[in-house]
Parts: C-alpha cells; sequence; structure tokens
DNA sequence: GACAATGTTACAGT
DNA sequence: CACTGTAACATTGT
C-alpha cells in the first residue's frame, strides 16, 4: 500500500466506521493472513485506530488489539446498509467477498442493531499483508513496530531528518524509504519528493549538505500533503475503506513516468533501478 | 516467457 | 555487532 498517505486515508475511514462498534465475528480465509486467537477481539468495542508508519493499529475496550500490515496490495473495505450504495471501483476490488478476501469481520451494526451485515473485507491480492491479535500495550514488542523509526507528521523533525541522512553510507533514496530509518515513506513519494528537491537519488545521503536536507525534508512533507488531499494514489491496488480510488496518481512528479518529459525543463524522465526498486528522475534537475 | 509491481524481511557478505 | 545489498515472499498484468 500503500504508504503513509494511503495508510492514513484507510484509518480515517476506519476511525469513522469502526470505533464505538463491536466485531461479532471473524472468518479466516487465509491462516497465514492472520495471526493469534481471533476469540480475543469478539464483542469488545472499538475504541481508537491508530497509525504507526505503514502499520493499522485497532484498539478494543479490553486491551486487546489488532495490528495491521496491508503492504502492497491490501485493501480494508467496510460495507453497511449505509455505504452499500456507495460505488466501490469493480477493477480494483471485485466482488465482497472475493476471489483475493483472507479475512471477514462481520460487525454489529452502524446503529448498535444486530443484522444489518456491516462488515469490513481484508483483501490481499499477493498475500504478503498480516493481522495479529495482540495486547495492546505490547503492539511496540512487534518487530515491525519496534523498528521504525521517526516519521514525518509526527516525531521526524527537520533536525532529526539531518542527523539521520548525514550519518548514513547509502543512497539517498532507498534510506528515505528504510523504515527502520524513516517511517511512511515509500517508492512513489521517495521519488517525487526527490525530485521536487531536484537532488539526484543516486546521491550518497551522506553527501547531502544541511542545505539540501531541509528542502528535501520539506518536500517529503509538501508530497504527503499533496497525496492526503487527493486521497492518496490509486496506481495499483489501493482503495480506501469505501472502495473507492485516490487521484494522486494523476498529479505524481516523476513517479511512473519514463520517458514523458520533466515539469521544469522538459527532459525526458528515465528510469533506474536503485536498491532494487524502480526510479525515476530527471536527469538533468537531479544533480 | 520475462519482467515489474505501493513493502518488508531473511540472509549473506563486509 | 552494525551496516549494506540482494533475494524471497505470491500473484497478476503487460
Amino acid at each position: 500500500m500503500p504508504e503513509l498517505p494511503e495508510v492514513e486515508t484507510i484509518r480515517l475511514g476506519l476511525q469513522k466506521y469502526l470505533v464505538g462498534h463491536k466485531i461479532l465475528a471473524v472468518e479466516i480465509l487465509n491462516p497465514k493472513s492472520f495471526e493469534g486467537d481471533k476469540n480475543q477481539i469478539l464483542a469488545s468495542k472499538i475504541i481508537d485506530i491508530r497509525r504507526f508508519g505503514k502499520g493499522i493499529v485497532i484498539d478494543f475496550e479490553n486491551n486487546n488489539s489488532l495490528a495491521i500490515h496491508i503492504k502492497m496490495t491490501g485493501q480494508l473495505i467496510y460495507r453497511d446498509f449505509k455505504t452499500k450504495n456507495i460505488s466501490i471501483d469493480k477493477s480494483k476490488v471485485g466482488e465482497l467477498p472475493g476471489k483475493h478476501t483472507r479475512v471477514v469481520f462481520r460487525l454489529d451494526s452502524p446503529a448498535g442493531r444486530v443484522g444489518k451485515n456491516a462488515t469490513l473485507y481484508f483483501n490481499d491480492l499477493r498475500k504478503f499483508g498480516w493481522m495479529k491479535i495482540v495486547k495492546t500495550n505490547e503492539v511496540d514488542k512487534l518487530p515491525f513496530f519496534k523498528n521504525l523509526g521517526p516519521e514525518p507528521f509526527k516525531d521526524l523533525t527537520q533536525d532529526l531528518f539531518i542527523k539521520i541522512v548525514s550519518k548514513s553510507k547509502i543512497s539517498i533514496k532507498p534510506l528515505i524509504m528504510d523504515q527502520k530509518k524513516i517511517g511512511g515513506i515509500g517508492n512513489i513519494y521517495a521519488n517525487d519528493a526527490l525530485f521536487l528537491a531536484r537532488i539526484n537519488p543516486k546521491r550518497k545521503a551522506k553527501s547531502l549538505d544541511s542545505e539540501e536536507c531541509k528542502v528535501l525534508f520539506k518536500s517529503i512533507i509538501k508530497v504527503m500533503e499533496e497525496s492526503l488531499k487527493y486521497g492518496g494514489s490509486s496506481e495499483n491496488t489501493y482503495v480506501n475503506v469505501l472502495g473507492t480510488t485516490g487521484d494522486y496518481q494523476r498529479h505524481t512528479l516523476v513517479y511512473g513516468k519514463k520517458g514523458e518529459k520533466c515539469k521544469n525543463c522538459g527532459s525526458e524522465i528515465e528510469r533506474i533501478m536503485l536498491g532494487g526498486r524502480g526510479t525515476f528522475f530527471c536527469p538533468r534537475c537531479q544533480k
């Protein structure tokens, strides 16, 4: 998924539809997608939905939590009698439940009444995603949360960013995508932020001076704010909890634009592999 | 058939 | 032990 803006968009949706409600049943269609004892979360009120980097945590009143990572192709889709007329994007979602549905949560109704078929579907084409039951006070013991670095909009300050960047010997792009170093940035926004900051993705992190670091830090915030405004990026399978797409993919600066003209100078955008990921940049603007 | 896809993680090597 | 780079996970679409 979805990177920080997409996960945050999902979090906001879950917050709106799940908080105050209870899960009455859990149907696990793919055992690998769900870890722990599902009974721990049945019939306890959902009190909060939190996000850490690209991870989501659903907290229950009984001090249990459901920790979630939807990786690249996970979808969390909520349906009830009020939202069923909102048209979901069939090309991204398909039937519910469908071929890629891994876990189904049956909820009490939005009004607290039973029998209105409020349901949360966890779809995951590639099955990389996971859901784990944990005690709420032990969420940060899970490896993903334990190792997560500071993140934009939270504890990542400009000064801290400069410190992290100036210490690293690896290239700047894989560095800002390393969740242990900085939380929440993935391939789309790493590419676009570096373009906005006019920094070549291959540059060694250490080689950036503090002015370049500041510009990059601001660029990261800017591209993610922009994406949040558009409800995230639906280049691939991402949809929000209502099954509708985001719009940032139509506003990317360089991501996915190989061969197209640079917005600044008109040169052709190039694509290279860096740290195993497709990397897009303007060879003239990004030195 | 080859290759790439929003992400993490295991492993090998330095 | 810390850091770095690459392969692997599973599936689909081009």
